[in-house]
DNA sequence: GCAATCACG
DNA sequence: ACGTACGTGATTGCT
């Protein structure tokens, strides 16, 4: 509609990215750009746009050039401290996002972004077309501009906390209408841009006089009404307040002219946008950018046509033909449709498979297709590409199919490529297709209507589709990653040789799971159960009033207002003094309570987190399955959940008991295998260092050693203390050593441990310089990596925040290390469960990071112990010899 | 949904 | 001078 009043929305660049940079906390990508201002801006930007529904989009900004104001007046924002350079940095980024967005900008040497804002509101005004013109902003100098037509917004914390300045607004605000505020300025001053006014005005003064006088100029005319110190004033700096009001006021007539045909708010290049919105890891603001024009993204995916795709609900007619295609392939995506919770008891409701982009077909899970299905799955011929195959395998699993072919997980290649980044599927389609998808309904979690067949294969189909097309773009950017290093050792070897054969092994530890023995723990819970009452009573007693003890927060009041038990030298939460035990701890001897608390809370979260839940979760074997996480954490080991068995209870006598409830099956044993020390062997290795690597070839307890080095005696003469000293300095190295992080581990003073550590990096010159050339290269280069070739991204060790810094700098030392560890367990299970793969009479059970479990059956226990130490020692070459403890048991706590 | 706490390596 | 150990997951209380 051409004659339809038109909405004109103009920006302040320069004002927006100033409010974002200090509104923002810092905000890096994944190469360690600071795009707080460019996120702020771009997110003011969309906000904009969704609420006003302009027409037309200008933008303005400030060059470098001095001004005008700065050739008349000196001293014109000459308070200002120079804005830091990593916000100049971003101004360029800021254009490319709207020059992307199809929003012409402005900019003209010798003017500031407000008169150019003020010039083209001028223009527009003129313009009978232009029903309401919209100034965005993040300060209020523009608010002179305001008239019938204008408006200003300005952002405050978000666009929700936004104020919106009209003529009545404005009114109500200062008692001014807008054209009085450049004279409110003059007599004011603007302290923020060093506009002086007349000095001993302030606002309220100002106000009143304007109010009555209406502006400066007829201020001056009436002086002679004015009474006492005011008029003193205002005469004394008339001058100035005659150019503050100069300086204050708007250009509105810079010789620009604006072209609105430009600024058409549909015209812009939505993949662009969306490529460089991924560039900025701003996948957030992709899922908010407007469609194009005509195109309805959300509504027509049941159609079928969302752009080239193409998917084919398979049915007897078609089927054929299909599985045809299919075979002819070399690689397809699979996407399954299920029903269920745990993955080993879900049902299968049909499967999508893509066989070349944009083309996928789904079929339903039923009798009649169970055999085309399986055939395609299990034809080693074709490769498999998917999410979470583990998973998938599981699933498949219960319908008796095994997939074949090589293996490509989308999941695991992402996790690869960052890991610690979210690798949600709908995350991934959104970061690297750009798409924005819905989550996947949950159990329970029906929709109103039900899910028609055709809904349903669409969304699979297209699903599958982004399976398939995010296979190449991993795929390629993993090859793109060269280790520089070790050449010897890449991403793609990580990927290939570690990761994808590690599916079907976690796939399989999952589905053997472990067995519990529940009647062991239904006689602990019971006996437990009493000990609580009895704790309870006895810390009420001693509180003398009854509370909830496991709110830190009500415990804090009763430890330390109630009982007046000193604060000193217990640290602070947020609001409350912390009860964690370590605190805890230094009580002590001050209060009978406090053991009693103690154990209370051992006792508590050992019924609770375990006795109580784990139980519930054993299958009709009484068997407990967890799941391992291949793609969560940041230095590639593996994590376990639902039910995480990888913090079962070992420290304390009674958490050692629920390990004997974890038993092998009838006719079985345990073997467990642990690496001994595998986390200081990695430092000796990687540190290089000579001492170490040789302390561990004498094959002696290594934290004796040590501390036999640092103090210098014989290790006869180490005594229990030096040696738990040793102890914690070896993993201060391991974590990133700190001062204080080792005097607290170490519970020594600081200045004690500062000795220690120099002793101890005087004797191991190598762990030293590792530490520091480590720093060092992970500044450079943003990211740190393992020898293999796993990489961890470190954006924030740049940070300006000292915190975040240091806290970077530890996790740079740590992840070579713990990763270094992680690499070779994976590897040895590989490598174990080569050896039996075919032999039912051994299975993997349980990883706990630097440990094994098999469930072996009796007769063979000896020999597969023998034979997994020497698997497992043999592994990898390091410059030190890798040490495997091995032992035989009925049930874990023996171990 | 987050903070505090605590289980493990 | 600052505020700390690295990596996870589950539970509870509380907003």
């Amino acid at each position: 509609m051409e004659n339809k009043l038109k909405k004109l929305v103009l920006i302040d660049g320069n004002a927006i990215i100033h409010r974002s940079y200090h509104a923002i906390p810092s905000l890096m990508t994944k190469e360690g750009e600071l795009v707080n201002a460019v996120y702020g801006f771009a997110s003011t930007l969309l906000s904009v746009i969704d609420k006003f529904q302009p027409d037309y989009i200008l933008a303005s900004f400030d060059l470098l050039a001095p001004t005008f104001r700065h050739q008349e007046f000196p001293d014109y924002k000459a308070n200002r401290t120079k804005a830091p350079d990593d916000l100049y940095a971003q101004i360029d980024r800021v254009k490319e996002v709207t020059r992307a967005m199809g929003i012409p900008i402005y900019e003209k040497e010798g003017f500031e972004a407000d008169d150019l804002i003020g010039t083209m509101a001028q223009q527009a005004k003129q313009e009978t077309t232009i029903k309401e013109i919209i100034i965005v902003t993040g300060d209020l100098d523009t608010l002179q501009l305001v008239n019938e037509k204008t408006k200003v917004y300005t952002m405050r914390r978000g666009i929700t906390d936004s104020v919106f300045y009209d003529r009545k607004k404005i009114q109500e605000r200062y008692g001014l209408t807008p054209e009085q505020i450049i004279d409110f300025k003059g007599l004011r001053g603007d302290p923020s841009d060093n506009i002086p006014g007349v000095k001993g005005i302030g606002e309220k003064t100002a106000s009143t006089l304007l109010q009555k006088y209406s502006t400066i100029e007829n201020v001056y005319k009436h002086l002679e009404e004015i009474k006492g110190a005011i008029k003193d004033k205002l005469a004394r700096d008339k001058m100035q307040a005659l150019q503050s009001k100069r300086l204050a006021t708007i250009v509105k007539n810079v010789a620009i002219k604006i072209n609105l045909k430009e600024a058409k708010t549909n015209k812009f290049n939505r993949e662009k946008i969306v490529t460089l919105f991924q560039e900025l890891n701003f996948y957030s603001l992709i899922k908010r950018l407007p469609s194009e024009e005509g195109e309805l993204r959300k509504n027509n995916s049941q159609s079928g046509g969302v752009k080239d795709f193409k998917y084919q609900l398979i049915s007897k007619e078609n089927k054929l033909k299909f599985l045809e295609l299919l075979n002819q392939q070399k690689e397809v995506a699979i996407k399954l449709k299920t029903r269920g919770e745990k993955n080993f008891k879900a049902d299968i409701l049909g499967i999508a498979i893509a066989y070349k982009k944009g083309r996928a077909g789904y079929l339903e899970f039923k009798e009649e297709n169970y055999e085309s299905i399986k055939s395609i799955l299990e034809n080693s011929k074709i490769s498999k590409i998917g999410y979470d195959l583990k998973k998938n395998k599981e699933v498949l699993a219960k319908a008796k199919i095994t997939l074949r072919g090589e293996l490509f997980d989308i999941m695991l290649s992402a996790y690869v490529l960052n890991p610690g980044s979210k690798v949600d599927f709908s995350q991934l389609v959104l970061a690297s297709l750009g798409e924005e998808i819905e989550e996947e309904k949950k159990k329970g979690q029906l929709g109103l209507e039900m899910e028609t067949l055709q809904n349903v294969a669409s969304n699979e189909c297209q699903r599958a589709d982004y399976i398939f097309k995010l296979k190449f773009i991993y795929e390629n950017k993993i090859k793109e990653i060269i280790q520089t290093q070790n050449p010897k050792y890449n991403l793609v070897k990580i990927f290939r040789e570690i990761e994808m054969p590690l599916v079907k092994i976690l796939a399989e530890m999952e589905l053997t799971g472990i067995k519990l023995n529940t009647v062991l723990f239904q006689g602990i819970a019971e006996k437990i159960e009493i000990k609580i009452k009895n704790l309870e009573k006895n810390i009420y007693q001693l509180a003398g009033i009854e509370f909830n003890i496991n709110s830190p927060k009500q415990l804090a009041e009763i430890l330390f207002v109630r009982l007046k038990i000193s604060t000193e030298g217990i640290k602070k939460g947020k609001t409350n003094f912390s009860t964690a035990s370590a605190e805890l701890g230094k009580l002590k001897n001050k209060h009978k309570i406090i053991s009693k608390i103690e154990e209370y809370r051992e006792v508590f979260k050992l019924k609770t987190t375990y006795l109580d839940t784990l139980p519930k979760m054993v299958d009709e074997n009484s068997r407990l399955h967890t799941t391992y996480n291949q793609a969560v954490t940041a230095t590639g080991r593996l994590s376990s959940s639902d039910p995480n068995l990888q913090n079962i209870p070992i420290r304390t006598e009674l958490g050692q008991l629920l390990r004997v409830a974890f038993e092998a099956k009838e006719g079985f044993r345990f073997v467990s295998a642990d690496y001994s020390q595998i986390d200081l062997r990695a430092v000796a290795h990687v540190a290089k260092d000579k001492k170490m690597i040789e302390l561990f070839w004498q094959g002696k307890d290594i934290h004796l050693a040590t501390a036999a080095e640092i103090n210098k005696v014989a290790p006869s003469q180490v005594t229990e203390k030096m040696r738990s000293s040793a102890k914690a300095l070896n993993f201060g190295v391991i974590y990133g050593m700190s001062a204080f992080g080792f005097s607290q581990s170490a519970k020594i003073e600081k200045e004690e441990a500062k000795k220690f550590i120099e002793a101890y990096m005087k004797k191991f010159p190598g762990v030293a310089n590792y530490m520091k050339t480590t720093k060092e290269l992970a500044k450079k280069r943003s990211y740190v990596e393992t020898e293999m070739g796993r990489r961890r991204y470190l954006p924030e060790i740049n940070s300006p925040n000292f915190k975040i810094q240091n806290s970077a700098e530890r996790m740079a030392i740590n992840m070579p290390i713990q990763g270094m560890s992680a690499d070779i367990m994976k590897l040895a299970m590989i490598a174990v469960f080569k050896e039996y793969e075919n032999n039912p009479a051994v299975k993997m059970v349980l990883q706990v990071h630097d440990e094994i479990i098999l469930e072996v059956k009796e007769s063979l226990a000896e020999e597969v112990a023998k034979k997994t130490k020497a698997i497992m020692e043999q592994v990898y070459a390091l410059k030190v010899p890798l040490v495997v403890d091995v032992k035989i048991g009925d049930n874990w706590g023996e171990l």
